[in-house]
DNA sequence: TCATATTTTTAGTCACACCTAAAACTATAA
DNA sequence: TTATAGTTTTAGGTGTGACTAAAAATATGA
């Protein structure tokens, strides 16, 4: 059974939305992803529910199935992979990729996918940080924190970005935030919630809590 | 104004069924071409035609614009570029990669084609000798010959195939002819028209005359 | 020239993916 | 408990790109 570019697209929104299949994504919530009507989205729910890729309830939401847990990673890996391709290869900026991704991912070739991987010497994560799964969809997580909830005086590694927007990469950019860089947190003031981190041991970063909670890292 | 992929794989259709616009092109060509039938032809003609990338006159074929020259060379371009890519890059043998190509083609992106360009570093020719057209759609064309069009003791070197199949390159691949190998012609036979090649001053290959029909030499 | 074969277009239908407007259902809070 | 606000579905419609069947136009050759 296959499914369709625009099949593709809601089913990784779903998947997204649920937090891998943890919880159930409301029919308003895949609209404003998917950024479409609420009454397209009833009647895709119901074809991706025919198709068994999801479980649907009228007027209670749906739950992404485990078939469809295994295609929405799927179509992420190719995502992910297609990403890398451009900022490793073609030198694409880390904010210039998401629209292009978002029309490789659907090109249907196993082939090209494997060959792809073994190319960019099977990558382990996207220019965002986020991890690519394998070939059977399984994904090497790690344990991230947004900085925003780091104390005073811990330190760490930037692993990725929660917002993946070109406006929010552009920014980080410009006041030399990456993927990467070590941290450490200085200061967190109580009355906005902004941050002062020390970037790389040398240079102070400012922050506001917005930004500091779109920033993942690893603790040391 | 942009054309959808339906729309490309038609104008690009009669691009090639017209030899690059020399020559008008009937309905039942290009439903041959596209694997449609006659009556979906007439629709796309006439949407073809209001956009003005044809020119659509009722039961006497179509004629291509310049306007539609422009754009189908435009996705022959793409279409080249990624073929060299998935031969080059990702170990495609040269009969696996018209379909991906058919469907990358389409993607979207001035950027990702300018870069996928250099990263490449600015092919002429694909991987079954076609001349890949630059980015104001000009073409730098070689004068190709077909074998059979050759006499006896001519010399010449591969080109280009006529025949873009995969069985007709595994065939291709088997006898060990390719692109850049240097011929001799050294028998013609004139009762069925089957040809006797020497290949690189040391392999002799006897062929059809359909075989030799679709592979083109330039002549030395 | 005129009958017939061939090609092409038109008419009507379908699946897909979207839309608006209206109806149906659920959640909420007085 | 019940009015109402908010959410979701249904009904009906659109554009794209395909199809079959039938009608119309062109090409052919006796
Ligand atoms: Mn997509
Ligand atoms: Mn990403
Ligand atoms: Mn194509
Ligand atoms: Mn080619």
């Amino acid at each position: 059974m296959t499914l369709t570019t625009a099949e593709e697209n809601y089913l990784k929104a779903i998947y997204h939305l649920s937090d891998g299949g943890t919880k159930s994504v409301s029919t308003n919530d895949v609209a404003a992803e998917i950024k479409t009507k609420a009454a397209s989205v009833s009647d895709m729910l119901r074809k991706l529910g025919e198709k068994e890729v999801i479980e649907y309830r009228k007027y209670y939401g749906v739950n992404i199935t485990e078939e469809g847990k295994k295609r929405a990673l799927q179509t992420i890996r190719k995502h992910r992979l297609w990403e890398v391709f451009l900022v490793d290869k073609l030198q694409f900026a880390w904010d210039e990729v998401h629209e292009v991704a978002e029309e490789l991912e659907h090109i249907q070739s196993p082939l090209l996918i494997q060959r792809l991987d073994e190319f960019l010497n099977y990558p382990k994560f996207d220019p965002h940080g986020d991890p690519i799964p394998d070939e059977f969809g399984d994904v090497r997580a790690r344990p991230r924190v947004a900085l925003i909830e780091m104390d005073i005086n811990q330190t760490g590694q930037i692993v990725a970005v929660k917002d993946s927007s070109a406006a929010f990469l552009k920014y980080l950019d410009k006041v030399g935030a990456y993927i990467g860089a070590r941290i450490k947190v200085l200061d967190k003031v109580e009355f906005d919630g902004s941050m002062e981190i020390l970037v790389d041991q040398k240079k102070t970063l400012f922050m506001s809590k917005d930004v500091a909670a779109n920033i993942l890292a690893i603790q040391s």
